[in-house]
This record gives C-alpha cells, structure tokens and sequence, in this order.
DNA sequence: ATGGCGTGTCGGGCTGGCTGCTGATCCTGA
DNA sequence: TCAGGATCAGCAGCCAGCCCGACACGCCAT
C-alpha cells in the first residue's frame, strides 16, 4: 500500500496553500517569459480583488466586461434555472481564466453563468479592451491566454466524462478523482480535497440529490477509500478508488 | 404555429449544404481580416484532407503534431475505456477546432480522445509548430484562435448542462436543442438536424442507452414535437419542446 | 441558548437499465 | 441488380438504483 505513489502525480495539483510570493505558471510549461498572472496584473485597469466565501462575482444577465484570473481559492460558475435549481458548470482552481467567453465571441456581450467565490477569493481582473489590446501589441500574450483556454476545456471535458456515467457511484467517484487532480494537496493519508464540500454542493455538480450523496460516500467511507473530516475530504488511494467504477 | 419563428435564430446555425464556396467565420463577427480558415490553410504544411463517416481522424496515445479545423461534417470526440464503452466528449460542428489542446498545453503530449468522422468530413489540418509561429508573426491569428477555443468551450458547457439533467427524458430534449443549434438547418416543417443519428449515437453522448432513447423518441414522436425520417430528426418547434423538461 | 445548516436514515414508488426477440432498413460485394 | 449480412428500431417484462418526502441529530455561529 505504500509504496503505490507512482501515478500520483496526476493528481496533486500545484498546492493551493503556502508557497507565499509563488506565482505558479498555467500548466506545466516551464517558460521563460513572464506568466499570465504578471502579464494581466500589469495591464492597465488591472486590479486586485478579493472576495469572500459565497459571495457572487458576476451573475448571469450582468454586461461582460472584465476577464478574470484566479490566484487564489475556487469558483464555482453555474447556470440558474427559473425554477431555482442551480446547475454547476465548472469548478475553477487557481490559475483558472474565466469570464473570457462572452468577450472573444465577437461583440459586446452579457454573463451566461452565475459565478460565486466557492471560496474566499482572490483574482486578478483587467478590462477585455486591455486584454484585447495586449495580444494585439505581443503575440506571447495570446498564447498565454490560449494555454489557459486550452486547460480549462480539458478541465470542462473530463467533467463531461464524469456526468456521462450512468449510476450514481460512478458519477461520484470519477468527480471525486477530478477534484483530487484540481485541489488535491498531498498529505500524510493520501490526498486531501482542499475544499470545504457540503452534501448539497456535491449533489448540484454531478446532477444527483443530497440523500443520495450521503448514502454513496458514506459506502466509500465504510469500505475505507475515503475519510471525511469537517466538509474535507481525503482520498487514501487514487487509483484504488478507481477500481470503485462499476 | 406559423409565426412563431422569433428566437429561432438560436437554434439555426450557419447551413452546413449549400452555400458552395462561402466560408464562413467563427462566431458571428463580421471582421476585416482573413478567417482562421484561410489562416491555417495558408500556413506550411497546411492540408486538406478528407475523411469518409465512421473513419478515425486520430486514436488516443498518437502523437499530437497537427491542429484540425472543421469545414465540412460532423466530428465526435470520446473516450474509450478498457471495459470497451465509449463515451462521446462532444459533437464538433463545423469551423469547430480541435486537437488544439494537447499542444497548446505545454510539452508534446499525446492524444487523449478518440475522434472519429461522424459524417463524411472534410476538414484543414497543419502541423503544430507552423501554427505557433504564425501566431508568434502575427498576433491576430491568436485572436482568431482564442475566438475558436472560446465557442468550443461554450459548446462543451452546454452539453454539461444537457448531462445534469437527471431524468432522461429532460436530458434527451436538452440535447436536441443542443444539436439544433450546432447543426439545425431551417426546413418547411421546422429544424432539421443535419445528422444521421443512430439511438445507439444518441444514447453513447447523453449515458443512455439504446432501448431507452428509442422509448423517448417515441414519445416525442407520438406528441408531435419531433419527426424522424430515415436518421434524420426535425424538430417542429423548439421553443414548445423545451417545454418538455421535467 | 438557539436557530440554521449540514449530516445520517428509512421506506415507498417509479424511472430507466437489462435481456431477449422480431421486423425493418441500409450497405456491400458478387 | 440482387442477395445476404449487418446494423438499427421497436416491444415487453423484470428488477434495482435512485428520487422523494420526512424526520432526528449534531455542529457551528450569531
């Protein structure tokens, strides 16, 4: 059993604690130029934000006219339904863009998504016209902006993968795996869920209720794949979880 | 029943017949400049190729060396698993980029998805490292790029919401409309989605299955929402099938 | 202290997956 | 052009996974 770290990699993520002053890079790339972040953060209209735990960001409906890079803490984006039902689009980790969609499709625009500092938050935001006018002025820029685009569909995708298992305990066992690999940090057990997960939550990102949740994480808990302490989560073996797909 | 075209042009997208020698753009700017279509055509290396339905464009674990873009058919992305199921990641429609992201990502890597012709494709490939370097010479390809990865994530998320729906009823309508708007073309009765759809098709993307589809397209029939000749499914009107969710 | 939120549990009911089979349609090669 | 095989569509019966509604308890913050 302990020996079994190869492969882990994939799922720890850049920590989301510590490492103060670390400006971590998208992706893997070691690059010489500057990062995304300092390059945002250097625009002019750029600015610092932060925000607490649960509060909006954007809703859907507001004019789009800022671009968003996450430093630190997660987002939730979702899409608001008349019947108050609340489906989750994405969970952003650090490093994550967003708010960039309705601004590259062409013309003016307004927010699809509700966006809600998962949580506390702290992001670094310019306006579209700057970001537009600094990939115009250096290529580098646009291809930054492109690695960021490009992890965040193969995030979006692999939640695909996730949603199109047809039982319940699949479903959640797979969404449990890509959490590990966006908010994973590496601890004495095996890998600590950096998010404080009610229930509920989990239940709106993978279309299932929050009885059912409870009855399928407690059978993980049971078979001592997981343990729960205070809304986080570890996950003692990845890939022993794996195995858990029907 | 016959007035009610109004918010119908959601749902239209450009006609993939016809309309011979038009190429069209990426979302619906009207720009100055060239497309990305004739961008990529123009670069060295640059290709185009076509690809009878059913074939595969790449399998995963090749080499990620060229970027395609979509001019003509329907391409499915998906994931195959050791137990042999498939799971469609998304339906790319026409001026639909894709195998952008490995490469953009950092390091040479391989292919993770499965992509197949869905339909007779013809589509322009080049060779990864000529794509960067145009964007290095000239920073509007770049844009063009972000524009095309932008409405491919907007496409993936939609199909997301599509996935959360937990009754399959709620998910089989979503995903009609979904297919509306990627490849309805207008007819005298409705929208026609330009597609030959097989149910066992329908239910590898939406995590059905086969006997279950043909239920609920039965159902849909028997309503009079939809029509469905020989694969291919109208939509008499997508504003009342919406209406159908759960 | 207390109210609210999150967690754990039970049973009833129904949606939807599985198996097995038949007939229709499409494709291909002789 | 036709025949054969392969793929696709449709039907029924069975059963389980999961949603729904309801309730009790513990933890936390105000």
């Amino acid at each position: 059993m302990v020996g079994a770290t190869r492969g882990f990699s994939r799922y720890a993520s850049t920590p989301s604690t510590g490492a103060p002053g670390a400006v971590a890079a998208i992706g893997t790339s070691a690059m010489a130029g500057p990062t995304l972040m300092e390059v945002i953060r250097g625009l002019s209209g750029s600015n610092v934000e932060t925000i607490e735990r649960g509060k909006t960001i954007f809703f859907p409906g507001d004019p789009a006219e800022r671009v968003y890079l996450l430093r630190r803490g997660a987002v939730r984006l979702s899409r608001v339904y008349e019947s108050g039902e609340e489906i989750t689009v994405a969970l952003l980790r650090e490093n994550s863009l967003f708010g960039v969609l309705s601004l590259l499709t062409g013309q003016r625009s307004d927010r699809f998504y509700h966006a809600i500092a998962f949580t506390r938050v702290e992001m670094v935001t310019a306006p579209a016209t700057s970001v537009r006018r600094a990939i115009e002025q250096d290529a580098s820029v646009g291809l930054l902006l492109l690695q960021g685009l490009s992890s965040r569909i193969l995030q979006t995708e692999t939640m695909i993968e996730t949603l199109t298992h047809r039982d319940m305990s699949s479903r959640l066992v797979s969404f449990l795996l890509v959490l590990c690999r966006d908010f994973g940090v590496p601890s004495s057990e095996g890998i600590t869920i950096d998010l404080r997960l009610s229930h509920q939550a989990i239940a709106e990102a993978i279309g299932s209720t929050r009885v059912t949740i409870t009855r399928l994480l407690g059978d993980l808990r049971n078979d001592g794949l997981v343990q729960i302490d205070r809304k986080k989560i570890t996950v003692f073996d990845p890939i022993a979880l794996a195995k858990r797909f029907s």
